[in-house]
DNA sequence: ACTATGTCCTGCGAGC
DNA sequence: TGCTCGCAGGACATAG
């Protein structure tokens, strides 16, 4: 059940394997110099105090928060050392390059860090949904949903007028579901993406979680086994994903009884449900 | 406090 | 074959 993909959307498994990623390429490296690209939208923080949070820092893990991936840096040059953290998001068509500074710099690319071990990260957006920003206390806006306790979730979903599908893509409650897995979790709990959150169960909202943890699980599994083992020459990575049930499936045979699937559109963006399932 | 909707941006694929 | 056009969606702004 899975599918080899070098085009993906970012969402939680993905960011995870992407910061396991790096994490297994960079960690221990020192950023030399820094070069921004000239489009500003990518840089949340302004350029030069990115450039001087990471120049001669040295990259102590990468690690992932929501759909953010997390470089914890050190810089060692002040008194006392400087901790610092490099956020990265990768919007809808981010990536993140580990290469060869000979290696052609592919168009879109707005950010280089220059290790010292002669490596180089970029980071590549055609569409500029990405953003990069320095800080030293990131928090998440919403709960992991791996560790989200139910109780929590309860509280923070139940009694709210709008549709569960637009609750879910709230990084606000929680962080790293994205209109793919929404739709999966959706399908397996059994629940229509327009179901008001306020109409769901407690009985339903705790098969939800359960669903939102397996989907999100399976898939991290799924593309963990292809961390750092499906890089081409440009330091692009490749994945393996878990198949989708209904995602991108409109008018496909639900896998589970026959029905046809359905696409519809909640808060601007398409899913995709069975109409046979799904209540 | 919440909710709904519009906007950004480029690549790609459907359709003619 | 070559062109146009509309869709894809994460996060944020804005309005109600």
């Amino acid at each position: 059940m899975l599918t080899y993909t070098k085009r993906f959307m970012p969402e939680l498994p993905e960011v995870e394997t992407i910061a396991r990623g790096l994490a297994k390429r960079v960690t221990g490296d020192v950023i030399e110099s820094v070069w921004l690209g000239q489009k500003p939208e990518p840089l949340k923080s302004p350029a030069r105090e990115i450039a001087a949070a990471l120049e001669h820092s040295r990259i102590l893990g990468v690690r992932r928060v929501g759909k953010h991936i997390v470089f914890d840096l050190r810089q060692n040059h002040g008194k006392p050392p400087q901790a610092w953290q490099w956020i990265v998001h990768l919007g809808m068509t981010g990536r993140m390059q580990v290469c060869e500074p000979q290696t052609e710099i592919a168009k879109h690319t707005h950010a280089i860090a220059r290790l010292s071990s002669g490596k180089e990260v970029r980071f590549v957006d055609p569409r500029r949904f990405g953003r990069l920003s320095v800080t030293r206390a990131f928090q998440a806006s919403g709960i992991e949903p791996l560790d989200a306790k139910f109780e929590r979730f309860l509280e923070l979903f139940r009694g709210r007028r709008t549709p569960i599908k637009s609750a879910l893509l709230n990084q606000k409650l929680l962080s790293g579901v994205g209109n793919i897995y929404a739709d999966e979790s959706l399908f397996r709990a059994g629940i229509r993406p327009r179901r008001r959150a306020s109409a769901i169960t407690r009985a339903q909202f705790s098969k939800l979680l359960a669903a939102v943890k397996q989907v999100l699980q399976e898939a991290i599994v799924a593309g963990g086994s292809s961390v750092s083992d499906y890089v081409d020459a440009d330091g692009e990575e490749g994945f393996f994903q878990l198949q989708h049930r209904v995602y991108g499936r409109e008018g496909e045979l639900c896998p589970v009884c026959d029905t046809r699937i359905k696409r519809v559109v909640v808060a601007g963006r398409s899913s995709h449900y069975c109409p046979q399932c799904q209540k």
